[in-house]
DNA sequence: GTCTATAAAAAGATAGAC
DNA sequence: GTCTATCTTTTTATAGAC
């Protein structure tokens, strides 16, 4: 099988028990791969892996998150497709985002670039969304800097509660609320 | 030393590398004892350091946020002390969350039940606060939880982005969002 | 309370057959 | 492309001296 196969099943281990926690017998497990068979596909082991998962995480957020904010339409609208596709990955807030648990184990300073750039990017197309709404860029910016703070921090509480509500509750309110004209959370 | 002098090495140290990521070496060379005097101190081994700094910063929690939020005066100051103390515990946004860290790795199961009532319990403390000026408690409650999101969102930000900026301004704009009362973040 | 030394287990990684 | 078998290194944990 193609290593993309296994990409689902890498991306499920690593959110579950973080790089550190996702060890190679659990992910031959989870994979069904013997090890040896890991590192035919991932010669560069672990570190191969988590790069290849991000990778298609990066690829994911242009295409469901990044392209459809940059349409045409109503930018509550656009918003709200937003939260959906979020709702999609994140299992209704159900599982924890990966970038967040790359910055927490001892891989954080091999994959904080990309993290970081992955961060940026998704800040940029929400901000360019409310410029569009008529607010200044540097608020734009804080603004949607609010949104990702606030979809990170629902994700990590619904983890600590056991109970995905707020996140759906956040994901259900942010689009009026970014685009209100009095801000919100800026 | 009695034990309890080792409880900021070790704060520090699950913080930088996660549950899974800090061995015993890292531990030993950070607390400048050797493993076995590690665990004369702590018999149950990490799981028993953990443990010690979960109690730790839960006590710090009662005494440095609970009781300050249930002392009297107005609103707007007891949340600004508690944004003051935040700033202290997470050096200004440059230091991730525990409670976070311990969520996303092996030893979630192990700890998932002391993480969840300490965020039960500071989202109720906010929320106390916030039904003192007018706010009808579910509302009350979602709005703390809103404000647990916003600064737990705000640290994994910091993290991500590398500049504790975010966290900063969440912290300075928080008091005032809270009391008002057209809801900003809920 | 702390150390050195050592054991036991787990994790990462590779060789070579099929 | 996948496997079994093996090897190396790391990690956890303990025994026993000081």
């Amino acid at each position: 099988m193609p290593k993309e196969t296994y990409i689902p099943h890498l991306l499920r281990l690593f959110r579950q028990h973080g790089y550190d926690g996702a060890t190679l017998a659990k992910i031959s497990e989870a994979t069904g791969l013997g090890k040896a068979s890991l590192y035919h596909h991932f010669p560069g082991g672990k570190d191969e892996m988590v790069e290849t998962v991000l990778d298609y995480l990066a690829s994911w957020m242009e295409q469901n998150i990044v392209q459809p904010l940059q349409s045409p339409g109503d930018p509550v609208v656009r918003l709200r497709s937003m939260g959906d596709r979020l709702k999609d990955v994140y299992e209704g807030g159900r599982q924890p985002c990966l970038s967040a648990i790359v910055l927490m184990g001892s891989a954080r300073d091999l994959f904080h670039q990309r993290v970081q750039t992955l961060y940026q990017v998704w800040i940029s197309a929400i901000a360019a969304v409310l410029t569009e709404t008529g607010l200044a860029p540097p608020q734009a910016q804080d603004r949607a800097t609010d949104a990702v703070i606030a979809i990170q921090g629902a994700l990590i509480v619904a983890q600590g509660l056991n109970d995905p509500a707020p996140f759906q509750r956040v994901i259900e309110e942010l689009p009026e609320i970014l685009c209100q004209s009095s801000p919100a959370l800026s």
